[in-house]
DNA sequence: AGGTCATCTCACC
DNA sequence: GGTGAGATGACCT
């Protein structure tokens, strides 16, 4: 069963607001919440655009238990939002989400380049260059092609992933200019980076 | 087999 | 400081 909860969030810094959509699954064997994307989008009109160009629907009710998960969700976001020094993904693990992560990310070469994003704490930044130098890969271009299709940005902190020369690098396929290079930014300045 | 990249380095202005 | 060519490797068609 696909589910899709749709949510507001406020972003502080420069004012700019998002619209956060998470799309799960619900595990009945499991009794879990089973992330499948999250997306940020602008504004209203491109979060519908793309329900209707993906053929998502809301679902307006879902029964307690998930909508409970999914709560504690947001909260942790909004929390997270706030400039709140929490660490997304251990709050996450609490909840018992499941990532998925073997599903979304097939390839040994994927998988190790977002295990080395999600060891970033707080605060923490790196270049895709010495994500390269971990793996012992000189692979930096496929580093950004693995984070521009990562599915949960936000979990995996691929904003945290900037270019060796200090330039701000890419974010949500966006590589020039645009809301989601300011929305990378924005994160990076919540986690208490300035001057990016 | 060839094209596409969310990069990097180095040589120029 | 800026720009452009070439190297580069994973991934897709």
């Amino acid at each position: 069963m696909r589910c899709i909860n749709f949510s507001v969030i406020f972003f502080k810094p420069n004012d700019l607001n998002i619209i956060i959509l998470i799309s799960f699954d619900y595990l009945e064997q499991d009794k879990r919440i089973k992330l499948n994307e999250i997306k940020l989008f602008k504004n209203k009109n491109d979060a519908i655009n793309y329900l209707e160009e993906e053929k998502l629907d809301i679902v307006e009710k879902i029964d307690f238990l998930k909508q409970d998960k999914i709560n504690d969700l947001v909260k942790i976001f909004i929390k997270y939002f706030s400039g709140k020094p929490i660490n997304l993904i251990e709050k996450i693990d609490e909840l018992n989400i499941d990532l998925a992560l073997n599903e979304k990310f097939a390839t040994p070469f994927s998988h190790n380049v977002i295990k080395n994003v999600m060891k970033l704490k707080r605060g923490e930044i790196t270049t895709y260059s010495e994500i390269a130098d971990k793996i012992g890969s000189r692979a930096y271009r496929a580093i950004g092609n693995v984070l521009k299709n990562n599915p949960l940005p936000l979990i995996i902190p691929c904003h945290k992933v900037i270019k060796k020369n200090g330039g701000i690098g890419g974010f949500m396929g966006e590589i020039n200019q645009g809301w989601q290079l300011n929305l990378k930014k924005n994160l990076l300045e919540i986690e208490g980076f300035t001057n990016l």
